[in-house]
DNA sequence: TCTATTTATCGTATATTTACGATATTAAAT
DNA sequence: ATTTAATATCGTAAATATACGATAAATAGA
């Protein structure tokens, strides 16, 4: 991009366009129910569940962990991935502050 | 990428990292809450409130008019733009669905 | 009518994302 | 000790996203 521009937006606005981003592809939205729902944990069951080869499910779980939506414990040969509580309560009260914004203008709109 | 996956997951699972792609760059972030707020809805004096080129602030707009967050209407000269309830609830239901998931299993954490 | 204003679109350069195979690393199993 | 299994990382190719200037198109205003 010529510029990255990103950094020009309050912070707030950028911690928020950064959850989304991680929930922007839906093999990362559904890791996030996977654990959710802990159906599993175990990376090498989640890679058995998507249609992505190891690496690629590797790479998604690393941006989630990045992204502070989950964490990841070693357990001997394995690894566990969990919701990190924490960071997904904040992001989802980010998505729920825009909500009641919304909700409070709800009736009136100019288009 | 070589090859798309996207169209391997789910049909809600695309439709929810649709909603999240669209909110993941802070412009779009800030277009959102500055029509939500309805401070403003006319682009032009979007485009002065955001650190972007005008081209760059109406390709935006057009990302959010496609994912259905957003809709516009030309008044004469100007453009319009206005949040999209139906579909902009849509999109916080999923995200609040996933947010019950959450807290039912939020007790337990194998990490 | 002619000019200015507003916005969308096109073309394009650069950055980032997505995906995979190959390989490295570490623990488990034999 | 050697082999097998699980996972992370590296390198890389291809697809998308981001950003801008230039230009087109259409209305407003003089």
């Amino acid at each position: 991009m010529a510029q990255n521009k990103k950094a020009d937006f309050s912070e707030i606005d950028q911690e928020m366009a950064n959850f989304a981003k991680a929930l922007s592809h839906p093999a990362r939205v559904a890791i996030i129910k996977i654990l959710a729902a802990q159906s599993s944990c175990i990376c090498g069951e989640i890679v058995e569940v998507l249609p992505l080869a190891q690496s690629t499910v590797s790479q998604h779980l690393k941006e989630l962990q990045l992204a502070g939506l989950v964490k990841g414990t070693i357990d001997g040969n394995k690894s566990c991935y969990c919701i990190n509580w924490e960071t997904m309560q904040q992001a989802i009260q980010q998505f729920n502050g825009l909500l009641n914004t919304l909700n409070d203008r709800k009736t009136f709109s100019c288009c």
